[in-house]
RNA sequence: GGCGAGGUAGCAAAGUGGUAAUGCACUGGUCUGCAAAACCGGUAUGCGCGGGUUCAAUUCCCGCCCUCGCCUCCA
């Protein structure tokens, strides 16, 4: 491919090229989900995201190294396995496995490795010990460890918090959760490693500071030094991460190492929903499965998440998803038409007619006005017009860009064979009769009754056909 | 208060220094007994507000208003 994917990188405040460092493969870490709870579409928005900037930088022809964690050890872990009855271990496993089921249906790549926190742990601590050998980190009086922040200057560089905020921010916490400030230098510390503690249970793991558990942010700045080292290409994550967790992962592992980290930060902003924040209590916390439930199939809801761009904030409506299944619709029938002059399908390594649609997705991965151009192609180039010849490039061109946003066509609606119930079917076929008999009022009830029980007639000039409302 | 993102048609959402993609919805036509489906069209003199720069700004600059996110463990 000619175009190279560039992307606004958050560091830096520019957009840069995306290229790997070590001339062929693009290594690239993403904080994964905390299993505790089934993930919800705001979760999924920057996973979706994630998985169409893989695509694209393989569909350029570069492969990719993809990591993403699994947290499965923390307070919110802890406090619901203790709820649900079960182990830590198992309690997350299970949710582990409906996180995997739902990124299967939303056509995400699974990430070439998928390491946990717990299974970790020895990395972790082997990364305390050098953080304290070498001054960056303390053993508070609680037997706790921490990481001093003073002793980095460059923090609060990714997140352009000065000083000043960063005491403010924490003074505040401080006084919110009645922390014990003695037992840190500063009130900006945070925890590497967190004392056990009566209400932790059986979660609790061994080291030279005493028993406890790693803290958050550690996890992952341990395992990108086991599976990427200590200088790779992109690190990922939803815009509310870059503080404190990512300002604190670059801390740990600049500190730890020898002062590099990610070449390029990219975050995914937020969803909200009905023009609010996602939360519980506002009761639009959407699962796929809650969507499914209302008849809204993954694809539809893929659809949904990456209409917008992934740099801004996106609204999110169950109007959004009707809208998405007409969309996909229209898009299912123009491989439908195309397919009718060029049967064969092949896997196409190029846009084709698309050219414009894939320099946009190459230019900060513009999805919407990549959707919006491969629209605009299909509404200019009418299918029916084409050669075989045309129709194949086309066809290729349209499966490669919808493989490279990660979209599967659905049935189209009209001919997806459902089964009517032989009731209805008779009530369609006797209105069919009373058409051909050009008895109108007849025929027009039939219709009706057959509408209000949900179903749809569709006419042609052979006979007739019955579809789901 | 600080930092960041954003305000474009009914909804959603791209984009550009020269006069606004696209999807849904709506609507006109063809077709149909009438519809539905399908196909072909139409729909923002306007891009938060006020100034400024320019031959020309929605697009650049300044000020203001509003929304959202983050400011210690929320994607």
């Amino acid at each position: 491919m000619p175009n190279r994917l560039t992307l606004h990188d958050t560091l830096t405040r520019t957009e840069r090229e995306v290229t790997p460092l070590d001339g062929k493969t693009l290594r690239f870490y993403c904080c994964g989900p905390t299993v505790y709870g089934p993930a919800h579409i705001g979760n999924f928005r920057t996973f979706v995201a994630q998985d169409i900037m893989r695509r694209v930088v393989e569909a350029g022809g570069t492969p990719t190294l993809h990591v993403r964690n699994i947290t499965d050890v923390d307070d919110k872990t802890i406090r619901d396995s203790q709820k649900a009855g079960q182990s830590l271990t198992d309690f997350t496993r299970g949710w582990t496995e409906k996180f995997h089921a739902d990124c299967t249906v939303l056509n995400l790549l699974a990430p070439h490795v998928e390491p946990s926190a717990v299974a970790h742990i020895p990395h972790q601590i082997a990364m305390i010990e050098k953080l304290i050998a070498n001054g960056h980190a303390y053993a508070g009086s609680d037997g706790s460890v921490y990481f001093r922040v003073a002793s980095f200057k460059d923090y609060g560089k990714l997140s352009h918090l000065e000083d000043r905020e960063l005491r403010l921010g924490a003074s505040e916490a401080a006084s919110a959760t009645d922390w014990d400030e003695y037992t840190k230098d500063s009130l900006t510390d945070f925890a590497l490693w967190k004392a056990r503690k009566p209400e932790d249970g059986a979660n609790y793991w061994p080291s030279p500071w005493g028993e406890g558990r790693p803290g958050w942010h550690l996890e992952c700045s341990a395992m990108i030094l086991e599976y990427l080292g200590e200088d790779f290409d992109l690190h990922s994550g939803g815009v509310d991460l870059i503080f404190p967790h990512h300002e604190n992962e670059i801390a740990q592992s600049c500190c730890s190492t020898h002062g590099k980290f990610a070449h390029h930060w990219m975050h995914v902003a937020h969803l909200t929903v009905d023009g609010a924040k996602m939360s519980k209590s506002l009761g639009n916390l959407y699962t796929l499965e809650d969507l499914a439930k209302r008849g809204y199939s993954a694809v539809e809801v893929r659809y949904v998440l990456i209409y917008g761009h992934y740099s801004a904030p996106l609204n999110f409506t169950l109007h959004s998803l009707d809208s998405a299944r007409q969309a996909l619709q229209k898009l299912a029938k123009a491989d439908r038409a195309l397919s009718g002059i060029s049967p064969a399908l092949q896997h196409s390594t190029t846009p084709g007619p698309f050219a414009e649609a894939w320099k946009l997705l190459c230019h900060d991965l513009n999805v919407p006005g990549a959707l919006g151009s491969i629209f605009g192609t299909l509404n200019k180039l009418k299918p029916a017009t084409l050669s075989n010849e045309e129709a194949t490039t086309m066809r290729g061109g349209l499966n490669f860009m919808l493989n490279t946003l990660g979209l599967q066509l659905p049935a189209i609606v009209a001919e997806a064979p459902t089964e009517v119930p032989a009731d209805i079917q008779t009530l369609a076929q006797q209105r069919w009769d009373a058409k051909q008999a050009k008895d109108w009022a007849t025929a027009d009830t039939l219709r009706k009754q057959l509408e209000s029980a949900g179903w749809l007639i569709k006419d042609s000039k052979e006979g007739f056909t019955v579809v789901p409302k």
